[in-house]
DNA sequence: TTGAAAGCGCTACCAT
DNA sequence: ATGGTAGCGCTTTCAA
């Protein structure tokens, strides 16, 4: 015997299996009674849906993609909590693919998604370039449209494509604001991975907060790095080799600012009074690194859940607008006056 | 018009659909010739077989399901990694759930993988109960059989459940002898959460540990956690707060150790001069923390993608054997000679 | 080697 | 309000 199909119900219950199919989904043209002994009937049945047979049929699968770069960053892996949080809500699956930061993976692992017939699909903090829309057109059930897409910190014109995303230059920029007020004046910026979006966008951030606090720029102060925690010595090396050495520096992101601190710990320097630090993202081990970073929050759990919840509107036709959020600095322990402008305790 | 489906194909070629159907999926009975040229202009058309129209027939959706507790823990990010890199290889959708360390989420996160249907699934770091049985009974092609589950480090019997494990009374017991041989006989321990697997046999092996290496052991040198950063600074709270509080202390797992250390150098307490601290998991944080921290590792993505192999071997039939594997203490700076034992230098 | 046809479990349309 | 029927896109017998 196999599972319990609908076509057994009707015959228990001595129905037609629409009728069992209407019970089922809370029809209107039923009657209360009927429904009720019906559903009642399924439960002790133990019946299943197929949500494969009913996928063939209504042509959407209740599914939905969420492409990431990494799940191993804690930013990626906190908005993945709000996306399933999200999707388990409105009762959708989710489908996880992850291309480990390589762009050739990305296309594979979005195509896994695509293979398995999601919805529609989230693409978490990836360098996402053209190449989603090409792969996406086609898709969806009406020709020539294609399955919605929400890219996270990531805009990017194209029909059926949104974007929620972090107002990361106005957080760079407040950061660097800080900074100045603490009476820094060489601020370091340590860059996030190349052609990233919010990569680009912070250093945006970062050049604009220099030049509206009056602050020379200088190339020097900017170094490149990736967003993970290697980044962080290397950028501290760079920076302490220079003839004028910053007093203060900005990462793209924590993890970058906590392999920073490691290594200037290792190197006897002593966060805040020889160098302030500020991360970015705000993620829970920020609270707990030593000292405790200073950082500019994003709301990671609700840009998954708003990705998901946006993705969902287009799926029902609703009309979906592109969300930006403003990030929260949070000052920690890592910042400090600058110390020419310490007075006396 | 719609996706192209196998029946346009057909038509296109002047060909049966059956014929299409073996000729792009390599059967036998089918002229080379013909194959290729098949398979040749469904590529030109731009055909995606339907997984759903497959799956309704074939009976398997080649999907599995992974449920965790929570993605946010960077043990079970990078197990999750592992995960997704095998499955994608074995070309199985991965289907992603989370409890949030809930007992009664985790009941329904399990259930939105199992109303997708999935092949198989495997279950990270939970405290899973025998509820699972229940669930998945009655699942799986044939009745009376269930699908596959493989259960990630936590052990737990029952027809096609499998579990690949670490083995933790060793691990915990290695690092306990490391500390005996540093000097240290009063050793603290701070537990995982209740009920946990992994828990009970770091336990376990912690009390070994100090059993053979002569050590007496005291009760008030176990405190409880959860495997949290916040249960860190809580831990050395009591530790401290002890008459005779300890100079080293074993860790359910890093993000306790990191948490501890944060508190540590909160309170002025210099580690590891002032206490030895040792982890668990080997987290890619832990090389950053401040001192690097003592831990013993685990091997992470190995154990994630043990766990969908088998699963995938379980699926085909073919016999699978439980497996544990042993980790190794990777020694950093948090640990050090205890300070009696200090010679001068 | 190929084609015709049945059917996977369900929904939805058209009758009644 | 209910039943009959077609059909979603595919695989897989069974015949030819």
């Amino acid at each position: 015997m196999r599972q319990v199909s609908i076509t057994d119900i009707a015959q228990a219950a001595g129905v037609s299996p629409s009728t069992v199919s209407r019970a089922l989904q809370d029809h209107p043209r039923i009657s209360l009674e009927r429904r009720k002994a019906i559903q009642a009937l399924a439960r002790e049945m133990g019946y299943r849906p197929s949500q494969v047979a009913r996928s063939l049929v209504t042509g959407h699968t209740r599914t939905l993609g969420v492409a990431v770069t990494d799940v191993t960053d804690p930013f990626v892996a906190e908005v993945m909590k709000g996306a399933e949080a999200a999707s388990r809500k409105a009762d959708y699956g989710l489908l996880f693919a992850m291309s480990n930061r390589d762009p050739s993976q990305e296309v594979a692992a979005a195509q896994i998604l695509l293979d398995h017939q999601v919805d529609g699909m989230v693409v978490i903090s990836s360098r996402a370039n053209a190449r989603y829309n090409e792969m996406l057109s086609g898709r969806g059930p009406k020709h020539g449209s294609q399955i919605p897409l929400v890219l996270v910190n990531n805009a990017q014109p194209g029909p059926n494509v949104f974007s929620v995303r972090m107002d990361n230059r106005d957080g760079a920029c407040q950061a660097v604001t800080y900074l100045r007020e603490l009476g820094h004046r060489r601020i370091a910026f340590v860059a996030g991975p190349e052609g990233g979006c919010s990569s680009r966008e912070r250093l945006e951030g970062y050049r604009q907060g220099m030049a509206e606090n009056g602050l020379r720029p200088d190339l020097k102060l900017i170094v490149t790095g990736g967003g993970l925690l290697e980044d962080g010595p290397r950028a501290l090396r760079t920076l302490l080799d220079l003839a004028d050495p910053p007093t203060a520096v900005l990462c793209y992101n924590d993890l970058a600012a906590i392999g920073l601190l490691a290594a200037a710990a290792a190197a006897g320097l002593h966060i805040p009074d020889d160098l302030s630090v500020i991360g970015y993202d705000n993620i829970p081990l920020s609270r707990f690194t030593i000292p405790p970073l200073t950082t500019v929050d994003q709301p990671k759990e609700t840009l998954g859940r708003l990705a998901v919840m946006m993705c969902i509107c287009a799926l029902n036709g609703e009309p979906v607008k592109d969300a930006v959020l403003t990030g929260e600095l949070i000052v920690r322990g890592s910042t400090n006056l600058h110390s020419k402008e310490k007075g006396p305790t």
